[in-house]
RNA sequence: GUGGGUAUAGCGUAGCUGGUUAACGCGUCAGUUUGUGGCACUGAAGACCGUCGGUUCGAAUCCGACUAUCCACCCCA
């Protein structure tokens, strides 16, 4: 049965849980446009040299979990590992920076990394992010922040942390490494080998390695805070005052360094924390990741100008509200089931779901041909709100029994045209005494 | 790429000191006389016991390999 098996690292959403992914897309879009986002829908795929160029060919994700695929031979295809390059080249080629600046867009999309998978880590996952292109100004950076906040705040994501930090600009970043190096290159021998050769390809990565004794040996080490030119260290602090104003709350982070090549200045990291009763521990997961890249554009072929964003993990916020005991909605239910008996009643109630449908009514009748007791079963059973059964008896009178199932109490209707729109007043005052 | 766990109907599990028709719960379908669902009862469908190979008279059960999956490292959303 391997054609019924689904490709590692994916996963089907199916209709039981559709509501709840519909449901955090409505409140992203509704979000994003407060403040002053529209939405930007870019294709799957883009020239593998997008990403290697953009992302950078150093990364992990370039490096080894790119989905790449050639097709007429003269160009190589990758499936987007992240949402940012792919949507700045649309902003570049479509002019969207002729227009008023700063242009601020935002995309819902699946992102391919080849990984392996574990918990909260897919092959195909998706992403939710903005990017800002056009401002210099840390309030910028506020801006962009404060939605990221507002977005998991008002989710109701819980135990969330803001972590921030600058890696400065490609001057300091230079200076700073030269000191990493110089810091380490004395405990070359006891680094694991993993850090000897970061120490030559990308020292900063040494800082967050898991070892224990790199561990400790990275805890002297320099930190970039203290190699920052004049520029970017205001830069800094006026982010710093800017949050504080919006009252939200960080704490500094300098070990955050981001994994894709691009960014300068401010990157920052919502992480939520959450304790594992089994392994008695906190684990961590980062939610929401981004920063400021202000050389990515001028890098991809555009006019310099400076950007900023963020990319949101779609599954990682779901898994995360469900940890914590959240459901965001549920699937919707049928509001009116009509139980025909007999021929001449099942046309009754053909032209009866039709009309209700017409009024935006979720409807449904028996399409089986089954009898009363199974279609009374079928009803509840896909937890329909109201029953309505229709025999020769109420052919003749033209009036039937509206059942609401989950009171028992019955209502006898006129079944002539006005009942849809009576329908729906009962169906909307149902609605209302449950909530 | 590295390390560990798991693999039995749609789902959750039992069976695992080898022994013939692989069991149970949930779910699905039909029925308990065409006039009202939830409860109960009856019945049915549904599993080549992850794949391939080995040991054996005999393998879901023991051994090996492979594959998938989960968890952790790495890295990230």
């Amino acid at each position: 049965m391997e054609l019924l098996e689904r490709p590692q690292g994916t996963e089907d959403i199916l209709p039981a849980s559709s509501a709840e992914w519909i449901a955090l897309e409505d409140f992203l879009r509704r979000t994003a446009l407060c403040f002053g986002f529209r939405e930007i829908r870019v294709p799957t795929f883009e020239k593998t040299e997008l990403f290697s160029r953009g992302v950078g060919e150093t990364t992990d994700v370039v490096q080894k979990e790119m989905y790449t695929v050639s097709s007429s031979g003269t160009h190589t295809f990758t499936l987007r590992p992240e949402g940012t390059a792919g949507t700045i080249r649309a902003v570049l080629q479509n002019g969207l920076l002729n227009e008023a600046l700063p242009q601020r867009v935002y995309y819902i999309l699946s992102c391919f990394r080849h990984e392996n998978t574990q918990k909260g880590r897919l092959r195909e996952f998706h992403q939710f992010g903005v990017e800002m292109a056009g401002s210099p100004n840390p309030s910028a950076d506020a801006e962009v922040i404060s939605l990221a906040k507002q977005i998991i705040d008002d989710i109701g994501v819980k135990n969330v942390e803001l972590r921030i930090n600058s890696i400065g600009c490609p001057e300091c970043r230079k200076k700073y490494q030269e000191a990493l190096k110089a810091y380490f290159q004395p405990h070359h021998d006891t680094l694991c080998p993993d850090c000897k050769s970061r120490l030559e390809r990308n020292p900063m990565r040494l800082l967050d390695c898991k070892n224990e004794k790199c561990h400790q040996i990275g805890k002297g080490a320099p930190e970039i805070l203290d190699y920052l030119c004049d520029d970017c260290s205001q830069h800094f602090e006026k982010l710093k005052r800017n949050l504080g104003l919006l009252g939200i709350v960080y704490t500094i982070d300098p070990r955050i360094v981001r994994g894709l090549d691009y960014y300068t200045k401010t990157v920052f990291e919502f992480v939520t924390t959450h304790y594992n009763e089994k392994e008695k521990k906190q684990e961590t997961l980062t939610v929401c990741g981004g920063g400021r890249y202000d050389g990515l554009i001028e890098q991809l072929g555009g006019q310099p100008t400076p950007a900023l964003g963020f990319g949101m993990g779609l599954e990682r916020m779901l898994m995360t509200l469900h940890q914590q005991g959240v459901t965001l909605a549920e699937p919707s239910k049928c509001d009116i089931y009509f139980v025909p008996m007999g021929e001449k009643a099942e046309e009754k109630a053909l032209q009866l779901t039709a009309s209700l449908r017409k009024d935006g009514i979720f409807a449904l009748t028996d399409v089986v041909g089954r009898g009363l007791r199974a279609q009374m079963k079928y009803a509840d059973k896909i937890g329909a709100r109201f029953t309505m059964v229709i025999g020769d008896n109420e052919l003749e009178s033209g009036e039937a029994v509206l059942k609401n199932m989950q009171t028992g109490e019955k209502i006898t209707m006129k079944l002539d045209e006005t009942l849809p729109e009576r329908f729906a007043d009962i169906e909307i005052a149902d609605r209302l005494t449950k909530e």
